[in-house]
DNA sequence: TAAGTTATTGAACAATCAATCAAATTGGAT
DNA sequence: ATCCAATTTGATTGATTGTTCAATAACTTA
């Protein structure tokens, strides 16, 4: 089957999505790609495709390191003790020593999206991933009892959701972590409280 | 006093702002500045020394053009009538046709902010004013009994902010309008009442 | 009218951009 | 051992990046 690959596809786009993920798509050029992974431009290109192919390939392997976050959220119990230990996660996440890269994806929705429409079809399949995972549990805690039975759960989802991106925001503008912290806390209480039974 | 310039210059920061505003800092290049606003290169720089000096002029411009919004608010009497009014205005600007440009200023946070100092100073500037804004207002309701005495104001303005993140991103990101204002409408509520006297 | 000051012009700069190419190299399959 | 298919290499493409420059032009003041 001809000769193989000389470097770790992972390695490299650990590396890339690295680079991605601090400056942003236009911040990085294939000479930064090359430097940061030892792969030279052409090995890159017959891999990739274009610098689009390896972004979306960087998007889909952010996508995955944030898998965990959601599976330690399910080994609780109750459904809305699932949204808030995500919840608390990515508040973690977002005030720890990385937190002021923000969300890859956020970060590229607001830089990508606009002008390259196949990049934004995977951001916002990933968006919308986030969504219904609240949404499911949301549902699950409607039907258990724990919520009143007219929440509408895709509606609250979507909101809870956008308090990620003002937390994200505000983590990657610098804010004070304790703010940040209070921000979430009394955004997230005060979006689900209403609807509990 | 020597030879005056040949273009209008509020014509040209008007340009510029538009383009910056929708294709970010690095989407905009020496060329396509002068291609929009005919002023050639040397001309832009001998007025504003680099493409930087033209960048920080333009949110300088944006942040007027905002100026309105917080006047109109401002003629309102009672000060949590201010606040609302002025949510309401960046909401409907949000939801109109401009709207998925999303905010200049929130925008430039997450591209340039991160490697450009000089222009993260100017960012923030203007987000410590749109805070104390709020804030002041806050202050007046509290010591005027509409809100409880014990309201960490500072913290409710900061909080309060972040809804324009959010509401910012969604319309970039092309989410749903009736979405958007649902978002906006009980992060707002659910900030607020748990406050008032 | 002449001098002084500043703006415009258009060409040019070196550097960098994403992308491509033929040639050399690799390792599995026959 | 030989062939085949895929990868690596390193040079190179043409376009674009931000910026500078000397020359020309325009206006004010003296």
């Amino acid at each position: 089957m001809a000769r193989p690959l000389k470097y770790d596809r992972a390695k490299l786009l650990e590396s890339a999505t690295s680079l991605f993920w601090q400056r942003g798509y236009r911040g990085v050029s294939i000479k930064d790609l090359v430097k940061e992974t030892g792969v030279l431009a052409g090995s890159l290109y017959s891999s990739f495709g274009s610098k689009d192919g390896v972004f979306v390939e960087c998007i889909h392997r952010y996508a995955e390191m944030c898998g965990p976050m959601y599976e330690s959220a399910e080994a609780v119990d109750s459904p809305l003790g699932q949204i808030e230990t995500l919840f608390a996660e990515m508040l973690d996440d977002a005030l720890s020593e990385n937190g002021w890269r923000g969300c890859f994806v956020v970060n590229s929705l607001l830089e990508v999206a606009p002008d390259k429409p196949e990049i934004a079809a995977v951001l916002k399949h990933y968006v919308q991933f986030s969504e219904g995972w609240i949404a499911e549990r949301l549902e699950r805690a409607r039907v258990a009892g724990e919520l009143k039975a007219e929440t509408p759960v895709d509606e609250v989802a979507a909101n809870l959701f956008g308090i990620v991106y003002g937390v994200r925001i505000k983590a990657r503008a610098g804010e004070d972590a304790q703010r940040i912290r209070s921000f979430a806390r009394s955004m997230q209480a005060s979006l689900l409280d209403p609807w509990k039974a």
